[in-house]
DNA sequence: ACTGGCTCCTGAGGGC
DNA sequence: TGCCCTCAGGAGCCAG
């Protein structure tokens, strides 16, 4: 579910119910996520105030004095702001308790996100030290990622979700970025041109800059850290569309797996 | 160094 | 109504 729009509409929501708060408890009520949660990350949060709420890719750094707790979404999480009358349910893992009484809970019923402790400096952790520049950063562009493709063989839709070359981009937002700067998913990465990445580049910032200021994509079940959903589906020009005319030429939209993920295409207007 | 495939989970939706 | 199958927005990890 959360690509880089979600997490960042998340991250703005929440931000400032969580600023300059100390955490005054962490319920835990199922630690199996995809790492265990760890005690260590209670025992560092307990009584410190958050000074910052950040996103790296599509992790949230919640940043107190030593370190920070790294949340990640996975495909089903969320965050919310809630009251401590608020009752739990069944995918609600854990609660963040703060000292005016606010809680923020995390849901996931499919467990693939994330509580970690990153101590120190959190950017050189493991999980974030590798991570490629965030799409709306100076430091991505065409030509970085032109330089980055040359001599890969795998299809372009797949270096672009891969979170070492360019994070944020999940399997939504590559599909509509491809249809916007008209290049086919399943072309070679290495085999394109530098004034196609320029137009990669460019439709990666426009979507994801876009899908932001509508706070996000709501499939099935996103919302925000105040429960509002997000209206980029509204938007979304190729993914989910199979068999529906191309928004430019009217061709009907195509399907293929690419990577064990549904790729969405205009077989005119992608090349 | 790349590449493709597998994996962790639950829930929704379609076909029968 | 119910059962079974497939698929879902992530991404770390492994073998080749």
């Amino acid at each position: 579910m959360p690509e880089l729009p979600e997490v960042e509409t998340t991250r703005r929501g929440i931000e400032p119910y969580l600023l300059a708060r100390c955490v005054a408890h962490i319920e835990i009520r199922q630690p199996r996520l995809r790492w265990p949660i760890s005690s260590s990350v209670a025992e560092r949060l307990q009584g410190q105030p958050i000074c910052a709420v950040e996103r790296r890719g599509k992790y949230l750094l919640l940043r107190v004095h030593g370190g920070a707790a790294l949340v990640h979404l996975g495909m089903s999480g969320s965050l919310r702001i809630c009251d401590p009358l608020t009752p739990a349910g069944p995918h609600d893992h854990f609660d963040l308790e703060l000292d005016d009484g606010t809680i923020l809970r995390f849901q996931d019923p499919r467990r693939f996100g994330a509580l970690l402790w990153a101590p120190d400096d959190p950017y050189s952790h493991p999980l974030l030290r590798d991570l490629g520049p965030e799409p709306l950063s100076e430091a991505f562009s065409g030509s970085y990622l032109y330089r980055r493709t040359r001599n890969r063989a795998g299809a372009i839709k797949n270096l672009i979700m891969d979170s070492r070359i360019v994070v944020g981009v999940g399997n939504i937002y590559a599909s509509e970025a491809l249809f916007l700067a008209g290049v086919h998913p399943a072309r070679a990465a290495g085999r394109i041109s530098a004034a196609r990445c320029d137009r990669i580049a460019e439709a990666i910032r426009r979507v994801l800059g876009e899908a932001i200021d509508l706070g996000g994509t709501t499939l099935r079940d996103f919302r925000d850290g105040l429960g509002r959903p997000g209206y980029f589906q509204l938007r979304l020009r190729v993914y989910g569309r199979a068999g529906e005319p191309c928004p430019h030429c009217a061709q009907l939209i195509r399907s293929q797996r690419l990577g064990q993920r549904s790729s969405y295409y205009c077989t005119r207007c992608q090349r």
